[in-house]
DNA sequence: GCTTGATCCTGTAGTGACTACAGGATTTAT
DNA sequence: ATAAATCCTGTAGTCACTACAGGATCAAGC
């Protein structure tokens, strides 16, 4: 069993971000020492890896939350995995679409500018009625 | 002169979002008629566009502010507005690659899934020590 | 035994950019 | 006259942390 600041160097989560899991009820309260301070098993800091791990890929906080509990329950149900996986791979797909979308008009709204032009293109553009 | 309603239709900015807008001190605070109500002048209504014009580009609300705030002086530096529209585009840039990396690790651990395998192959990878 | 520094505790407030009420006043349309 | 729409102020909620404040305890060196 180890203090809060070993399991935070073992998984990766910083220390307040651990106690703020244990706050929303992410994670299972820990063991406490006699001197109230929070005990960590290696299952615990398992999770909180496992936890890092899923925030990494993008995954919302109750995504994480619930790939947890589907990686904890008996039956690996591989299919809702699949299902939560393929949901937010296609929202990471829409976020990169909308992001070239801004590139792209980013792009046209600079190319004429800096050409030392009386009235920035830009701007102009962005006033428009 | 017209109330906050159409001010928000003509501009897109939503009515909540206006009044938030006015207390952070992005936009003046407009004139009040006899009953206490805002009233919005054209003008108003052109810098509730622009700004909205910023925010669906993806600048912050505070570059937004910056770039109204350049619009309306009286030299229309495009230099200046130039150089953010570049931060931004490379910040932009980065949001895409980091996505996209994200994008290839999904499909990389959802490869194997839904295979009908004992342990989901997704689930076993992010519980790895 | 004492000091110093590291670590831990609880609890609260701040971040960005809104959004959603609550509870009330006034205006517009029927 | 009444009903629906619009407006007002002020506060709290969202997401996932992050940053204190103010204190307690612990470990290491002298």
């Amino acid at each position: 069993m180890i203090a809060i600041g070993e399991a935070a160097r073992q998984s990766g989560v910083g220390i307040e971000t651990i106690r703020y899991y244990e706050r929303e009820g992410i994670v299972p309260r820990p063991a406490r020492a006699a001197n109230n301070r929070r005990l960590y098993s290696a299952q615990d800091v398992g999770r909180l890896r496992f936890l890092k791990r899923c925030r990494d890929l993008g995954f919302s906080l109750s995504d994480a939350k619930a790939l947890l509990d589907l990686s904890e329950g008996g039956a690996a149900d591989c299919a809702d995995v699949s299902a939560l996986a393929q949901r937010h791979m296609e929202s990471v797909r829409r976020k990169i679409a909308e992001l070239q979308r801004l590139e792209a008009a980013l792009s046209e709204l600079t190319a004429n500018c800096a050409e030392g032009s009386v009235d920035c293109p830009m701007l102009s553009r962005l006033r428009m009625a």
